[in-house]
DNA sequence: CTTGACGGGAAACGCCCGTTCTCTAGACTC
DNA sequence: GAGTCTAGAGAACGGGCGTTTCCCGTCAAG
């Protein structure tokens, strides 16, 4: 079937389109970004990136869901042999890494929403990623053995999102380390009987 | 001088097309906006929204400094005649009210900090947004009578950025009450001899 | 060796953008 | 009423974009 390219079997070429193009919108933004600097970037031909992906929306959507994997992947690597507590603190630490990589450019998915306000498929991929990644949180807020999980979940949401707004926006590399003592402060004196009258959204969600 | 013409004296050219400019910067975005959809819309010619604004990005300042000034500027209303912890949790109300707004579109800084990765003299704009902000939010932290304000401030800032994306990205209204509610606990059992080991971001910019 | 599929390079197409320039109509000055 | 200035309408220009298409060289199959 495939002929022996000198690229690996399978088609390593998406692979590359998706990389270059993974490269180049993270760091300058999907607007600013050209499928000619893609596929240069790549070292492929126009026909070969519209072969894969049909569109430059397709690559986004391709370049964000692959993006989303990576990200919940590694972040529960990271999580997978800690206990209680401090499966919930770990997500702060490796936003703490994330925000030291000299590549850091804030949230791709957070981007994406403020830049691309006309294309829906996009918008609800960063939609679904906030999602899966408040339900590792729940999980995580679980383990901790707090009296209100789901609560807490909602407000490490708040954290993490605010922390790397706060790293990208203001420059700010201790956003991460903040947000980490603001999250251990929540777990250390959460209250649920002072949140009653205030719905959580996992409560939301089984309307 | 100016001649008594169908419009107000000053130049009320230069409002109406900084009024189109905010309008369709902030609900469609900045780079999907074009020059004439700005002048279309605000009813003047090419050449006087060139007089006033010199090109398309010192447009963008300008809509973004006002925005800035008239946020601030209705926080700070809003937070006038209040005392204590209220001066605080009226930051929140003031969230709620706004993602209410069908017009809501997100934080404007935000969203040009991650669509405009190439315009420094915007992102500049951004951040010196957030830390005026963040300013606000240290004047009603040391009004909230707790130990340690700029650690305070510093985990409400957080609070305020998380609501604002959990709004705009995942469309959740609730945001505010709920980033209300982990702005209560904080102030409630803040105990910040936790947190000796983490620096303020006001101590770092004293450095 | 011939054939044919594959894929990179690049031209072409139609469209939109930011910016500049020209033209024209109206209003104020004198 | 003639002159002058202002400002809107719109053409023009240079450039970039997403997408399609064509031209080749390369390499496996027969």
């Amino acid at each position: 079937m495939t002929p022996l390219s000198p690229e690996t079997p399978d088609s390593s070429a998406a692979q590359r389109v998706l990389d270059a193009a993974e490269r180049l919108f993270y760091s300058r933004g999907v607007q600013a970004v050209g499928i000619d600097m893609v596929v240069a970037d790549a070292g492929v031909g126009l026909k070969t990136l519209y072969a894969h992906y049909r569109s430059k929306d397709r690559l986004v959507e391709a370049y964000l869901r692959r993006l989303n994997q990576r990200f919940l992947d590694r972040l529960q690597a990271r999580m997978a042999h800690l206990q209680g507590r401090d499966q919930v603190l770990a997500v702060f630490d490796a936003l703490g890494d994330w925000f030291a990589e000299p590549e850091f450019s804030g949230c791709a998915f957070i981007n994406v929403a403020g830049e691309l306000h006309t294309n829906p498929a996009a918008r609800a991929i960063a939609r679904e990623h906030k999602q899966s990644l408040r339900a590792l949180l729940q999980r995580a807020a679980r383990a901790a053995a707090v009296t209100d999980p789901d609560t807490l979940a909602d407000r490490l949401m708040l954290l993490v999102e605010g922390a790397v707004v706060t790293a990208y926006v203001e420059g700010d590399e201790h956003a991460a380390v903040r947000a980490r003592s603001a999250a251990a402060a929540l777990m250390d004196c959460a209250r649920p009987a002072h949140c009653d009258d205030v719905p959580s959204r996992a409560a939301d969600r089984l309307q």
